[in-house]
DNA sequence: CTGTGTGCAAAGGGTTTGCAAGTAC
DNA sequence: GTACTTGCAAACCCTTTGCACACAG
C-alpha cells in the first residue's frame, strides 16, 4: 500500500495528513496481523508516547482502525475493512485469535459464521476471542 | 451457600480461611451474574484495597473464581464451577453476556455449544463475548 | 494564514511491591 | 509457634490533560 491512499484516506476524513499517522498507518497496514500498541511505541519511538495516543485515539475513531483485542497484555490494533466504516464493527464472521506461542493476534474470518443464540436475551453482537497455535507456529 | 463450604474450598486448596476471602466469596457466589471490581471495592471498603487486589488473584490462581470478562469498565468475577479446577477453565459452552441496559455481566451456558474450526489454526480454548439486553431488561 | 497536530511536563488512576504487625491453624 | 495474610505507604506504569509551539492545507 503506498502512502497515497492512506493520505486520501486520512483527508476524507478530515484529518490531515501528518508523519506520525503515516507511520502508524503503514505499521498497522503492513501486516495481516493485529499489532500491539508496545510494538508500535517500540518502532515508533521517535514520535511521543502523547502523540502515539492521540493517533491511535482518532484513527480509531474516524473507523479507519480498530482496536481488534485487548488483554492484560496490552492492546492490538488492526486495519479496519469497508465494512468497519459502514457497519459499525460487526464482528460476527471474525476471530481475534492469539498464538500462544508466538504471540502474535490474527484477525481470521470464520468460514460458517457463528449464530449466536440465548433464549431469552437479546444478541446485538459479540465478539469471539480464540487461542492457541497458528499456521507458522504448527510447522 | 453456607461459610462452611467456603471454608472447606480454601482449605481444600491451602488457602486459609480469613474474613476478607469469605467476604470476597460471599459476595461473588450471592449472584447469579458475574460482579465487578469496583462493585467488590465499594462494598467491601472495609477492606484494605491491596487486599482485595491480592485477594481476588488468590482466588483466581487456586480457581475459585475466574475473572469471567474485562472491557473497559473494569473486571469482572464468577464462581467457577467443578469443570473449572479440574478443566483448566474450558469456556466452550461459555458466554460472557453484558447487558447494555443495566451493565450486568452474565455467565451463560449455551445449548448447543459452538465449535470452532479454523483451518490451519490449532484452536486450544475461545471466549465468547456477547453484549445486548438481558432478560430481566427486555420486559 | 488558520486551525489542527505535536511535544513536553505534569497530573491522574489503577495496580503492584516492600515490609512490619497480625492472625489462622 | 510459624507461615501465611493483612494493612499501610510508597512506588510504578500506563494513559490523559494542559499548554505553547509547529506544521498541513
Amino acid at each position: 500500500m503506498s502512502d497515497t491512499v492512506f493520505v486520501n484516506s486520512l483527508r476524507k476524513r478530515g484529518l490531515k495528513a501528518t508523519p506520525t499517522r503515516l507511520a502508524v498507518l503503514e505499521m498497522v497496514g503492513k501486516n495481516q496481523n493485529a499489532i500491539s500498541l508496545s510494538e508500535i511505541q517500540n518502532e515508533l519511538q521517535d514520535f511521543d508516547r502523547v502523540t502515539l495516543y492521540r493517533t491511535l485515539q482518532a484513527l480509531t475513531e474516524k473507523g479507519i482502525i480498530h482496536k481488534a483485542l485487548e488483554d492484560q497484555t496490552g492492546s492490538y490494533y488492526a486495519m479496519c475493512n469497508e465494512e468497519c466504516s459502514t457497519h459499525h464493527h460487526h464482528h460476527e464472521q471474525h476471530v481475534h485469535f492469539k498464538c500462544i506461542k508466538c504471540g502474535e493476534v490474527f484477525c481470521l474470518e470464520i468460514s460458517a459464521p457463528v449464530s449466536l443464540k440465548l433464549p431469552g436475551y437479546q444478541v446485538d453482537d459479540f465478539e469471539l476471542k480464540a487461542s492457541g497455535i497458528c499456521e507458522n507456529c504448527l510447522n
